[in-house]
DNA sequence: GGATAAACGTTCGCATACGAAGGAGAGGCC
DNA sequence: GGCCTCTCCTTCGTATGCGAACGTTTATCC
């Protein structure tokens, strides 16, 4: 008997996983194009939105992000205006972060923009769908 | 009423496919290590022992890759000894690539560490689970 | 047959990712 | 105070990831 149809990468849920998240980016990434930010650069503002005046720690433990990766974004985001770097006056090894002028009046729009791309990317799966996956993904990371 | 307790970002799907993804990588790049090889550079083998002699084109289509990443990882494979890329007699824009001694003799256990690494990253599912996630990751790609 | 279009692979530029090392500062301990 | 350690952030090196432009080669169309 010959073997069955070839699907050799699929039945691995790394690449799966790997692809998922691509196929899930790429549409949320050119929503951002005009406004000249990446997914990680927004990802980032939501994260101070979330609460301002953060250390460069504390927001990477919170976005699960290397601080060596976010060092590089971070000095990206304040060079384009859309956040404040503000020495921690009590320690001097710190840095806190701010969302600037620019990310504020930007805020709604820019929340908006990332809400929209998650129901689109759902659109295919029934509520209850919706949930079983979400709770899938929390559990693998 | 106060607004519910914070979590901002793990209800955006798009930051959990991330992470998960994240998470799921980790692992199998560690064990990849002493090989000297890299995951996506494992699953580009994988991809010519699927099917030798493919276009390099070909390749990037069966595993969603960018031809321009894929021209660095190709270069890399081929100088640590790993594929083979041969001119195509017929045609001469293409290359056609096959896998090198040197992967060949690592086949077998490669393929068993992608096995292994892909069942651990799932072993907290049930087997129902499983097939569901993996159903939900398809219909995402 | 000759011009135009299309396909193939490479290269460039920029932005993640992340391990590893390094410099500056803060805190504990004697 | 002086030493050790730990933390915070930056920097470097390497490897993706991908849009865009390029040079070569092949196919298409008149």
């Amino acid at each position: 008997m010959p073997p069955p149809p070839n699907k050799p990468l699929p039945d691995c849920t790394i690449f799966l996983l790997a692809k998922a998240y691509q196929k899930a980016h790429a549409p949320f990434k050119q929503r951002l194009a005009p406004y000249g930010l990446t997914t990680m650069q927004h990802l980032v503002l939501e994260g101070l939105w979330h609460a301002e005046g953060q250390t460069a720690a504390e927001l990477g433990k919170l976005l699960v992000l290397d601080k060596a990766t976010l060092s590089g974004v971070l000095e990206r985001l304040s060079e384009a205006g859309w956040i404040d770097k503000r020495p921690d006056p009590g320690d001097r090894r710190v840095v806190r972060l701010y969302p600037a002028r620019r990310a504020e009046r930007r805020k709604e729009e820019l929340i908006a923009l990332r809400t929209r791309a998650n129901e689109e990317l759902l659109a295919v799966f029934s509520p209850e769908e919706q949930v079983l996956l979400k709770r899938f993904l929390w559990d693998l990371m």
